[in-house]
DNA sequence: CCTTGACCTTACCCTAAGGGCAAGGTTCTA
DNA sequence: TAGAACCTTGCCCTTAGGGTAAGGTCAAGG
């Protein structure tokens, strides 16, 4: 009871192109095809393609993904793994925390200056955008 | 004195590439040519650099940033649209951290599901991270 | 039996903002 | 006058697919 792509990306919730695209990476092994040339995919192929679903919304990319589920069919436990990635994403995303706090800071800063500009009637330099914001001089 | 792009480049802190990039893409008018071919960029030109590669740390695209351009060099006051572009650029910053402090809860769950899975010598379903993850059930 | 519509296949171009490289022309310096 | 250090355009690469085209396949209905 084989699965077409459309079926089988409908089931797990997502597009058939990227359920095509994902098998071409690797992340699914070649799907079984049917003498027709159509890919045949099982409920554990759906399995798989819900985790991948899953894992790209936690904001793991494709190669890492890839790297989580190669670990798995070589029998190997990839929680550390696993636990490494989230870990590097968490890691990151305290980075960007904090560059879009920064970010926010500079924004409001600047748009603050563009109002003021528009006010007085300034507009030579762009409403002073670039000398009100942090690190204009070069 | 007309620069070259190598000299604008670095007078205002950017690559040639993104310079040629950006003339192509219209924030620059075409830079005039000596007969050899070669741009020359002015002083001003160096500005409108500076300026671009101060909106980009600000997380405009080239495409707002042209339209920046575009009003100023019609001899509008952009202004109004520049507040506008940077109130978009606020709330869109406010969506993103709020985004990512979720994603950070749903992700240190994860991990905390992984090293318990990891604990327990559980692997099958790739350490519950799907189970663990706020919007399992499809 | 045949058609129609809904599926499938591959392949190509597109996105943002350049980085890198190649082949070839120019300019400056030793 | 050679070589270094520029410049030119053009093409391929990146992420994760979306959109579309051209053509093959399958199930239902006339």
């Amino acid at each position: 009871m084989g699965l077409t792509v459309g079926a089988a990306a409908e089931a797990a919730g997502v597009s058939a192109k990227a359920v095509r695209l994902w098998e071409s990476k690797g992340l699914l092994p070649p799907a079984e095809r049917t003498e027709a040339g159509y890919r045949q995919f099982s409920d554990a192929d759906v399995g798989v393609l819900r985790f991948i679903r899953q894992a790209k919304t936690l904001g793991l990319q494709l190669s890492e993904i890839k790297d989580i589920l190669d670990l798995q069919r070589d029998g190997a436990t990839p929680c550390e793994r696993v636990t490494e990635l989230l870990d590097g994403r968490i890691a990151e995303i305290d980075r960007t925390l904090a560059d879009l706090r920064a970010l926010r800071r500079s924004l409001t800063s600047a748009r603050r200056a563009a109002r003021d500009s528009q006010r007085r009637g300034e507009h030579a330099v762009v409403c002073q955008i670039i000398e009100h914001s942090p690190d204009a001089g070069e």
